[in-house]
DNA sequence: GTCTATATGCGGATAGAC
DNA sequence: GTCTATCCGCATATAGAC
């Protein structure tokens, strides 16, 4: 993760990766018999070290949620708080993440597929919540869920992205807590 | 340009750069002695080929803005909406910025320097431009003039990259004017 | 201004000993 | 399970002819 928050995936050096455990480079490469292997490894234990809320199990996924009952629109927005809150501790780890996930959308990047697939899916839960909001007559029926969804995750890797070029003048936590207030005074009905 | 869209900076080979214009690698390197040359060039291209307001002369920098006076809000509202609307139309010229601002985030890359200022100058003229308007009673004094403006900035980054991911599902142009209109509604005094 | 030829280095990956 | 030795390809860049 260190490496390849520092040189982004494609040109990180496996052999350095390597040396920094106190490894060869072959013997490194008999645990993840190539780079990709490596790289796919890292953003697994990455998804699962992601913080939950204190009622959800830690074995549930983002599939899960995905594929499951919409959850309560402010669950979902405490949980992104939640994520939002941690990733402003670990900037090393946010910093490989936000390289990867512009590195991989080259055409034949191996990492493409787990970032369009999570983003895919992130989107859907969200809106599928805001959509059961409306239904229910707990959310504002003007707006678009599938634009709000974008919005939020569009806002979250922005913020990301800003901070870590700019840590002094961009406070990660309490700029998206803003942002979030202005959006629920539009979303939520009083 | 359509190289680094495809590889980034690091990845990209200078020596596929010269068979697409039909040079040899050393002929190509008789214009831009370095890689990183040819990188610095094109970002500077790519600034002076961004759309400006009919009112707004086309020698018109960044830097006069951000050291300028203050631009009236809706000014500057204006501009960002034009930017973006042309951006959906340039999704490779997009595609090569959002790859090199995240891969510019490393130690030593070479446009780190370029795209710090870059932004650095836009939260600045942006910010600058929404506490003139609170002086004068336009704005909203409630809000963060810089909290705002990285908001916005992260909005458009952010907004471009899941663009990228998902063109089919995002909509680049009327989702970020969907945003827009929501915060001029926090920030503008009726 | 553009080429051929080449120097030099680093990348991932494999063979095979221990 | 970890190593040494090695293969092979591709990268940037340079030298020097035309």
């Amino acid at each position: 993760m260190r490496v390849f928050a520092r040189d982004g995936y494609s040109n990180a050096s496996i052999a350095e990766v390597a040396s920094n455990v106190g490894l060869t480079l072959p013997g490194l490469l008999h645990y993840f018999p190539s780079k990709t292997d490596m790289l796919l490894a890292v953003l697994e234990v990455r998804d699962q070290r992601s913080p939950r809320l204190p009622d959800c199990p830690q074995d549930y996924t983002l599939e899960d949620a995905a594929a499951g009952p919409p959850l309560p629109w402010s669950q979902v927005v405490d949980q992104l708080r939640l994520v939002n809150r941690a990733n402003a501790e670990i900037p090393g780890v946010i910093r490989a993440f936000s390289l990867l996930n512009a590195e991989s959308l080259g055409e034949d990047h191996p990492a493409q597929e787990w970032f369009h697939q999570r983003s895919g899916l992130m989107l859907q839960y969200i809106a599928h919540s805001l959509r059961h909001g409306q239904e229910s007559g707990e959310i504002n029926p003007a707006i678009d869920p599938d634009q709000i969804a974008a919005e939020l995750i569009a806002m979250m890797d922005g913020l990301q992205l800003l901070w870590l070029r700019h840590p002094d003048k961009v406070e990660l936590g309490s700029y998206f807590e803003s942002y979030l207030q202005r959006l629920q005074q539009a979303v939520q009905i009083t």
